[in-house]
DNA sequence: GTCTATAAAGGGATAGAC
DNA sequence: GTCTATCCCTTTATAGAC
């Protein structure tokens, strides 16, 4: 028999859902508790009857968005360096065009800011956003480099003004992601 | 005879390199015009002589941090790509050490909030970090990975709440921009 | 140009009815 | 568990004296 969620984990997960969203797209600090619960067809009352505090609501949505993307799942995952970045490095990621863009990069000088149980969810989600990638390159140095590229790269492309020079950005990450990809094996560092 | 500043152009000078540390250690959104204006010894009455809103004076900051750090100045910047990654993918300027750290890394995911006044500056100086990266590598693809990786690297490291993993990660960074640099001139991409 | 004082708005969190 | 109403604090921005 099917899992049945009870109404208040359905709440609850339209709420972490709507806050993964905007959380993601705009940020911590510009996104109220009244319009995540708006958006989750809520009022602000409710609330408090699952979350203790706005941070609480950032910890687990980040966790949500992060662990869904990146949590192990044989299927539906890239199977290679070069389609991840593909994937990743796109223009659509860049323009708000995923409707969960990837929390690392939206969101990654947001966190220093935060308390504790924030940077602990968000360092969970590196270590298996790298667990993914060092499942397709197997040295673990380049899979770091290529995280970094990636998740460095999708931020700083987000944040210029100029499209031409955030495609270039965007264009040389991707082939330094494939070149690290390409050296490997040829020599062992 | 010497350049003199008049009284006005102190005080800006002061809100400025006060909003310039403030904001970049702790975000646009958790500082106040008032902290800044105590910071640099005036009242927060005194702040719309000077700018016309918040916003302003971060376009303004970012600038000022940015273009001091990055502008080309022959003397006491480094001479190499190693020498650069190893001061800028250092634990002090992580861990706050720095008395005016990179705003391009601590603010990155912070500046596709703002205006486009904002963005533009960011922007700005992104270019001036890329060219003076540029100037060691003179391939500009080498330059826009190493950026990356250091920028990145620098962002990433610093939301972490994994000393090790954090260490590790710039680790990786540093011995990435330097392979990129070796293998410059060996192989014509 | 800088100060004190205050207007005006927004948002986190709580109280109590249903 | 969800609702409405509200407390209370912070913050941006402005007004007016000096």
């Amino acid at each position: 028999m099917a899992w049945q969620e009870t109404h208040k984990e359905q709440s609850k997960d339209k709420i972490l859902k709507s806050a993964a969203m905007l959380f993601t797209h705009h940020g911590f600090e510009k996104i109220s508790i009244d319009q995540v619960m708006k958006k989750a067809e809520l009022t602000r009352g409710a609330f408090y009857s699952h979350f203790s505090s706005k941070s609480d609501l950032y910890a687990q949505a980040i966790s949500k968005a992060g662990m869904e993307a990146y949590k192990r799942k044989p299927v539906n995952c890239p199977q290679n360096m070069k389609d991840f970045a593909k994937y990743y490095l796109s223009k659509e990621h860049r323009d708000n065009n995923y409707q969960q863009p990837c929390p690392l990069a939206f969101l990654v000088s947001d966190i220093n800011q935060q308390d504790d149980q924030v940077k602990e969810v968000y360092t969970k989600t590196l270590k298996a956003f790298i667990d993914q990638a060092q499942s397709l390159t197997v040295n673990r140095e380049i899979a770091l480099q290529s995280a970094v590229l990636m998740i460095g790269g999708l931020a700083l492309s987000r944040a210029l003004n100029d499209e031409k020079f955030s495609d270039e950005l965007l264009a040389a990450c991707k082939v330094g992601v494939n070149s690290l990809s390409n050296k490997e094996g040829s020599d062992v560092s």
